[in-house]
DNA sequence: AGCAATTGAATAGCATGCTATTCAAAATGG
DNA sequence: CCATTTTGAATAGCATGCTATTCAATTGCT
């Protein structure tokens, strides 16, 4: 009958990352920034000009989620968006030079959120914890799919 | 100016949380829960009659994020509120009959999730991991009171 | 007692996420 | 070449979370 919460794994996992969106937004707010937004732009500094679907599949969020976020981002003058050449259903999604001049705060604001988290672990703690939670998110995935 | 979102704690952080809670909620939702209700009511059947003063520090959410929650918790016909004999501004919140009946049914799900999530690990490397999102989750709380 | 500061909740307003639905454009197969 | 299916996006509707504000009840202090 006990069911201890703070020995549940997806309730630490609720907590912290609640507390991780927390202190990026606190640390990106001042440049105009949100984290879903964040993270959008960390996959158009890699690859300018992606298509909604290829955004989606990168940044493993449901389409419905990525369409609102472009949406804010397009009203917020950090991305615009074209026609696809040779597709007239999808859309190409382009920085505007504010989004591309960002680019080095916004990742040191997250780098430093990162480093906070992990500053009372050993560089062997850090990088096993990295490699759990991608290992429990491997789990949570192919989980789902079975049951 | 590389910024990998794989290597990134924060990052998958987030990730987890939502596979967790997606999972969570596609197995309880047939009971008519969702995942904030859920957690709410383990706080609930391990102490009926919480204030939501109580409630806020026990599952560390906002008070508004909590109001809302315990909003939608009585329209759904889980718990009831009445206002505290000592300070009219507090209210007690209890459970109904059918909240209280769902216990065993909600907390099985929820112990199925983390069973799914862990299986991959050893119990070591489970008890290990539960750990380091606890000292995460505190270098997380005490850094952005510093900062 | 009486006024100021504190405190418990509710509300407003917004960002993220999700599922389900809808619509138009493309691709497929007869 | 047309009808069916598939696919890229937008929209509707809802749950969580957060910050900021507001309001009433209580506490504290004088």
């Amino acid at each position: 009958m006990s069911f201890d919460k703070s020995q549940s794994a997806g309730f630490l996992a609720n907590q912290m990352a609640r507390l991780f969106a927390r202190s990026l937004q606190t640390r990106i707010a001042p440049l105009g920034l949100a984290p879903a937004q964040f993270m959008t732009l960390l996959a158009l500094w890699e690859a300018d000009g992606l298509t909604q679907k290829q955004l989606v599949e990168r940044l493993d969020v449901e389409q419905a989620t990525m369409a609102n976020t472009l949406a804010r981002m397009e009203r917020d003058g950090l991305i615009v968006r074209r026609t696809h050449a040779a597709d007239a259903r999808a859309q190409c999604i382009y920085l505007t030079p504010r989004a591309i001049g960002m680019r080095g705060d916004a990742t040191q604001a997250a780098s430093m959120v990162n480093a906070i988290a992990m500053k009372g672990l050993s560089p062997q703690e850090a990088q096993q914890f990295l490699k759990l939670m991608t290992r429990v998110i491997g789990a949570l995935k192919a989980g789902d799919d079975e049951d």
